[in-house]
DNA sequence: GATCGTTTTGCAGTCACTGCAACTTTGCAG
DNA sequence: CTGCAAAGTTGCAGTGACTGCAAAACGATC
């Protein structure tokens, strides 16, 4: 028994992940964050506190439920557009893409993060501190695709852009879901695309 | 004896919260910032464990020494420029002149602290997230230049940017700081101010 | 069903951080 | 100088996140 699929194994190993992440979200939205011990997230998904950590290396973890595949998967995305998209366009379809894919999975439990988000601010930038890495990854793929040398601010600036766009979004979207998250992340980077040196004008009604 | 210049007392405070920060820096860089408990923090700089934490609300805070009046004097200094100058300019400015002048206080600190994120880079994303506040204020000062309501982006995501920038910054000063600390950072600023949709061109010896 | 690799678990320990209640120091006024 | 109030310091006891380790339970394989 071992089509590439998925063993008995990896499935239970995907339903302790989603049910850890699915306990912290539920717990502190319901009663805040801190007001939540881990000891109780464990015994809500039914695991002990030891295999908790096994899973997450922090309850901030947890709550954001960072997916450690999230990286890669966007970094192939970035590669896999064909070479006439500008970097910029393909780093930023491949994060609307992964946000959308995201939403559409998990909906529910991001309208119970929005809620804790809401409370603590902190969190959602908490949570971009253990995602270097990644952050790494995608850099070098935007770095590759400019053909640029590592050494380059602007894969790491592009990515940093994106990490505030996605920031700046989750905050808006908390305190007003009329719009849509993905509209949200986009229109920040179209900011950052066309550059914040001049103002936007205010007229009533915009954004 | 209550100059409005300084108390003894005050004095005694900004000594002691000194001490700590530079205990802080110089234990950790000398050991790496997890072998260097608060207690030996506190030890060095010769207060209790207690003391620490009434000056400092985590080990993280002392380590990048944020400095509270940093945000309400960056947001004055914003509000204090011309009328012609954007928004845009004036957040530039006042960053840099923060920078500078935080630099000229403590360029040997910086060093030290260099040391510090280049083994742990997240520390910097970490030291970020206590600061909510005065990104708030910030982009309130922002905002009320661009003469934009209290729910646009633009403001937000500027100082967003801003981050971004402060962090791409000093990553590339950690690893080859033959260029100065401000210099990257207006570099960074510079590229979220003309927009990050084109990509640079690479040629030799460019940045 | 014996065996091997993986995952789960309990346990003991470390350390960051908090609230509280005493104690010390400083600032000021009589 | 003395006494008093406000501000700052400290110790203590407690909570809870997180880690390493070694044993047990479990799943895959033959």
């Amino acid at each position: 028994m071992n089509q590439p699929g998925e063993s008995l194994r990896d499935r239970k190993k995907r339903r302790t992940r989603a049910a850890l992440e699915r306990a912290t979200v539920r717990l502190a939205a319901e009663r805040g964050y801190d007001h939540v011990t881990v000891e109780e997230i464990a015994a809500e998904a039914d695991v002990s506190v030891r295999t908790f950590f096994n899973y997450f290396a922090s309850k901030d973890e947890a709550l954001i439920g960072a997916d450690p595949e999230a990286g890669p998967r966007m970094a192939e995305r970035i590669l896999a557009f064909p070479g006439t998209t500008t970097p910029f366009e393909a780093y930023r379809s491949s994060v609307l893409a992964e946000i959308t894919e995201e939403l559409d999975n998990a909906r529910d439990l991001w309208l119970l993060r929005k809620e804790v988000l809401m409370q603590r601010p902190d969190l959602l930038v908490r949570a971009f501190a253990n995602s270097a890495e990644s952050e790494q990854l995608l850099a070098d793929a935007v770095g590759r695709r400019a053909g640029l040398p590592r050494s380059h601010v602007y894969p790491r600036l592009l990515v940093a852009a994106g990490s505030a766009a996605f920031r700046c979004a989750v905050t808006r979207w908390a305190s007003d879901d009329s719009v849509a998250l993905g509209e949200l992340v986009s229109e920040a980077l179209d900011l950052f695309g066309t550059g914040l040196a001049h103002a936007p004008r205010h007229h009533e009604g915009g954004s």
